[in-house]
DNA sequence: TCAGAACGGCACGGCACGTGCCGTACTGCG
DNA sequence: CGCAGTACGGCACGTGCCGTGCCGTTCTGA
């Protein structure tokens, strides 16, 4: 169904989702209702419910509908410090308020409602997954990483630590920590025949 | 506060947390309520209350109420061979319903919910991280492992990538992608000499 | 046998859910 | 310019669950 006065409709499109964020800044997700969303955005609950089939699908573009800039790999020519650099970026906007919060939140939605699962995968993983493995392989043919490393793997292994902080200990993201990752995983861990 | 019938409370405890984790089956945890635990449980609401001052302590303590022996490392002297060991029987267990949806929920609930966060790191997180250090300490001690490796980091790399796969792609946790990890995290990313 | 704690039953006010109805404001077409 | 058609706001409703209060009952150990 295509909306005959677009951008109208879009206009309010985006005052509710900076309703969404605002609000879910301010309460935090748990606390996040519909009802308060619509009056914030002083619209009503049919106009919302119109576009969104769930909190969890409205926070999930709310919160998409920011980013964009911030993730793209720089073309030092050398793998390790494209990397690292990449993901300085990513570290330093979680630990930006209020992004490490909201994102944590959209992640936490994801365990429960499948819907919210899918749509951040296909919309923000998988399109940055595509990136980091197009970058491995330029390394890969460059002569920067093993020929035998798996590029299936790499955003598993490169990603999944640094999610582990995130979300299981908690703990704060820092340069320090991506530094210490990234230092052990091009290392290995078989000891080294210079040890 | 002590109780003075032990016997019957603990009782009451045990019947309450087989209900909560029998209707987690049935209904997702998300759609849990405790009017439900209570009916099943046979109680009234005052007991549960009584007891647990969230839906989601609640959850956290019957869940962790369950496991226990899985979670060692069997003897074989041989790290790589160990590690493989356990992280199959972590992973065999995820596979197993319905332990996978049951701790992806809790999981999910520790995103928004910081006392469930902080009590499934004090009572599961931290005390495998310990074993898991010790059990590379010794390997370290016996040339098996890099002696430079930071053994902090053992938990975050190792587990990283698995509860990536776990919580965000969400594709099926198998013994052939623990394989590919472990030989990926061992090698490491670095060309090597024999390449 | 008795005191005291824990309990079940019942009920309550409160809140947010998701939906229905109706009158209104807006837009593009004839 | 007037007329569809659509999206909208306001209001209201029934429902489900929340967390708590009260009161009478059951169980336990001294």
């Amino acid at each position: 169904m295509i909306s005959i006065q677009p951008e109208r409709a879009a206009t309010r499109t985006i005052v509710i989702m900076q309703a969404t964020l605002a609000l879910a800044q301010e309460t935090g997700y748990a606390k996040l209702t519909i009802e308060a969303v619509a009056a914030r955005a002083g619209v009503s609950k049919h106009t919302i419910y119109r576009r969104w089939p769930s909190k969890g699908a409205l926070f999930l573009d709310s919160l998409l509908s920011l980013d964009g800039p911030v993730l793209d790999y720089p073309g030092t020519g050398d793998v390790l410090a494209d990397l690292r650099q990449q993901i300085y970026a990513a570290v330093d906007l979680l630990a930006t308020p209020p992004y490490g919060p909201l994102y944590r939140a959209l992640v936490g939605e994801a365990q429960h409602n499948p819907a919210v699962a899918a749509g951040l995968n296909e919309r923000f993983i998988r399109p940055q997954t595509d990136k980091t493995i197009a970058r491995f392989k330029a390394a890969q043919d460059a002569g920067q990483v093993a020929s035998r490393f798996d590029l299936d793997l790499v955003m598993t292994i490169l990603s999944g630590p640094l999610y582990y902080r995130f979300l299981i200990s908690q703990e704060p993201m820092t340069r320090d920590y991506v530094d210490r990752v990234l230092d052990a995983l091009f290392t290995g861990m078989s000891p080294a025949a210079k040890d």
